[in-house]
DNA sequence: ATATAGGGTAAGATAATATTTACCTGGATA
DNA sequence: TATCCAGGTAAATATTATCTTACCCTATAT
């Protein structure tokens, strides 16, 4: 037993919703900074903070750490990780499957 | 100006739950009646037809009316219409320009 | 001293979803 | 009469999501 469906919803809710889908967005073809996304979608610090945390703790968006010596400065580039996420035949079968409780491990 | 973030987020939304899923799954190979969700998914009567008019408003499934004569009843008859659901660098890149302002219609 | 930049956390308000129980319609059946 | 079936609705509650203000720390510059 994988569960799909546990796994697809989370990553599903992540993408659903505005701010994390402009993101991803945003940061498709070059890497963002933090303030650069703020600015772009006018939203407070600790609201993009747990965005991107979520973003990333899902493997979708990746960062670079830059350690600034002279300002003695650490700052995060994000870049979108494409994963392909597609809701299709193929994955509505699988679900049908686990839902049918095949594959099932047999009790020891 | 087409929106497509907003009604991205409307599909992924719609899809971001555990029970819709399950009923886009069992409803893939052949249709089910109200009643057989019900007691697969083992939820409330309300709930499922909630559920199932969220779906249908999105065109994600359909049904058949089905008049039985004889009892006097109507039975409906969902089935899963695929449409492909994709997140993929495609839609991002057109997100982007959405929130650049690509295509907008100048004042006139 | 104060402001700025960067990366945070904590607490709390508000809004949106998910879910339940109780009830209504109409006809068939025991 | 009472119960079951089908398809609902209404209202209340519970759980999540979303988002803000107010803080903390470190270092640089004014």
């Amino acid at each position: 037993m994988e569960e799909i469906i546990g796994r697809t919803v989370e990553v599903l809710k992540a993408l659903a919703n505005p701010v994390r889908l402009s993101i991803l967005a945003l940061c498709l073809k070059h890497e963002r900074s933090s303030r650069e996304l703020r600015e772009i979608l006018g939203i407070s610090k600790p609201l993009l903070i747990a965005h991107l945390r979520r973003l990333v703790a899902l493997g979708l968006l990746e960062y670079r750490v830059d350690f600034d010596e002279r300002r003695m400065i650490v700052k995060k580039y994000y870049r979108t990780r494409i994963k392909e996420i597609c809701v299709d035949r193929g994955l509505l079968e699988e679900i049908a499957r686990e839902i049918a409780g095949v594959g099932e491990e047999p009790s020891p």
